[in-house]
DNA sequence: AAATCATATGAACATTTGTTCATATGAATA
DNA sequence: TATTCATATGAACAAATGTTCATATGATTT
């Protein structure tokens, strides 16, 4: 097998399994799905968020009962809401000046129990 | 029902939902787990670490081989590895100089499919 | 219409994070 | 044993991120 470099700028390595990298790099799905599937994660990714999530996994919730329950600011809470509105993660509705947010889809508590697992057979 | 504060720090909030709040609290996982979940999903949370963990998916390669497939310097590749291998995501076997990553367990992929249900379905 | 209240948002700041560069480690080989 | 090569790692730097503070928005109530 020769040792080709294929002119890479980036990379300082010498390819030492040139079939393997080949068969891999048809496998791999589009960067753009990849960077996509990173910033869902990425959401999940922070203790506020997490929390948030899990509970409003149990209760439709307003701002104001999720930054008490958190002990966090309201303006944080809501910030945070935002992120995980543009995820679709959550939806929301409006009561006169109250909003409530609850989860958006099944896949939510789905991706969070996997994560439980994961953690919990380690 | 009372507007009580509860005599919390930092939140600026009334207590507009008591119930719905002290219900939710029961439910909520301890904090260390909800710590560590959100650990976990940050690994998942990069480009870079998704891109490793897709190839993982498809084969077992060594540092050089996943640096070329991703045009990437091994260095980053391997303190990426690291973050992946404190996740307890990858594992490694030693073959002389080579050192052979794989993916540890297949709750990676399941996590990693859930999230391209998710995508697929918005 | 003015005041009040729940929520949203922009800017600033500190912290975290990913990559790079230089160098260390550790195993095979000459 | 000295060299080579694959990998690991520490420090530095730039970029991204989460919270805070101040304030805006928009709906209700007086």
């Amino acid at each position: 097998m020769e040792d080709i470099n294929y002119g890479m700028d980036r990379c300082d390595c010498t390819v030492i399994h040139e079939e393997t990298v080949k068969h891999v790099r048809t496998k791999m799905p589009a960067d753009e799905n990849l960077y996509d599937l990173a910033e869902l994660f990425k959401v999940f990714g922070d203790t506020t968020r997490i929390k948030i999530l899990c509970a409003l996994a149990e209760s439709e919730m307003c701002v104001c009962d999720i930054a008490v329950l958190l002990n966090m600011t309201q303006s944080s809470i809501s910030h945070q809401l935002r992120v995980l509105k543009q995820a679709r993660l959550v939806r929301y509705r409006r009561e006169g000046k109250v909003v409530y947010y609850s989860l958006d889809d099944d896949h939510v508590k789905q991706i969070f129990n996997l994560g439980l697992i994961h953690l919990n057979e380690m």
